[in-house]
DNA sequence: TCACTGTTTCGATGTCTGTCGATGTCCTGC
DNA sequence: GCAGGACATCGACAGACATCGAAACAGTGA
């Protein structure tokens, strides 16, 4: 663990994120039967949160203040460090975290759309 | 292809179903960082929906009416039969499906609170 | 410039997963 | 009982994946 546990909580201004092309992507599961591209993009995001570690990290984070946090801060799930790392860029890499060098550390991000979008794949007209 | 395409409509009474146990699982992802054991059952939800194929024959079951499908109707999404089955068992130990067999045919069906279950995982909460 | 720390990338290895054909099981109709 | 259709299981294979240690990379501060 490293120490500067306030300095991780200090909201400095960020610099402008660019969207990572996390679009609307798909409607309800339970609205009509997938298209093979639809269900593509949609297996994808599920499959970047069906490993334990990532679920950890991605709760992690995302339950932060500011839905942000360095990956110092939210290593400590049982793996060691490069994993942490290759766990992250998986997420990132399905869209559903950004990243950025602050200094010395690496901050990632919960992309905002993302759960929106998700909660929108499990539709209310389902649930009923 | 099978030939009974009204057959597969018809709402006939269901005996008993039986919950297979999909409990409220977890707390919004965004609300406190997750448990390894939360994160356990969580990931295995995800990875259940974490492939294209399985995405298609969920997808094609919660959007028939009523929630439920038999085999024949659904296994037309480009892979062997037996393919099909073993993910529809994999959907099924998930617990986001059950099965049963009625006459010649085996139907499955969304058990209807896992998109509930999923839905309060990515809670509104986390979307602020 | 140099040493130090935090993070990512690389290469190797063992395990898991998706897929298939062949075969088995269960049911229906003759 | 027997033939045939619907679905499940088995066994095998290729590709994908998780994991690690070692090494490379990026920033900081002296």
């Amino acid at each position: 663990m490293c120490h500067h546990e306030r300095m991780s909580n200090v909201r400095t201004p960020l610099p402008v994120l660019q969207p990572t092309g996390v679009e609307p992507c798909c409607p309800p599961l339970a609205e009509r039967p997938f298209t093979p591209e639809e269900a593509e993009r949609a297996a994808r995001m599920f499959k970047a949160l069906g490993d334990p570690v990532r679920v950890r990290l991605f709760s992690a984070i995302a339950s932060r203040e500011g839905g942000e946090a360095c990956v110092c801060d939210i290593s400590d799930v049982g793996v060691s460090q490069p994993t942490v790392s290759h766990h992250l860029r998986k997420l990132k890499e399905a869209g559903l975290l950004t990243s950025e060098r602050r200094g010395t550390w690496v901050y990632y991000r919960v992309e905002p759309s993302v759960l929106a979008a998700m909660g929108a794949l499990l539709g209310s007209p389902a649930a009923a």
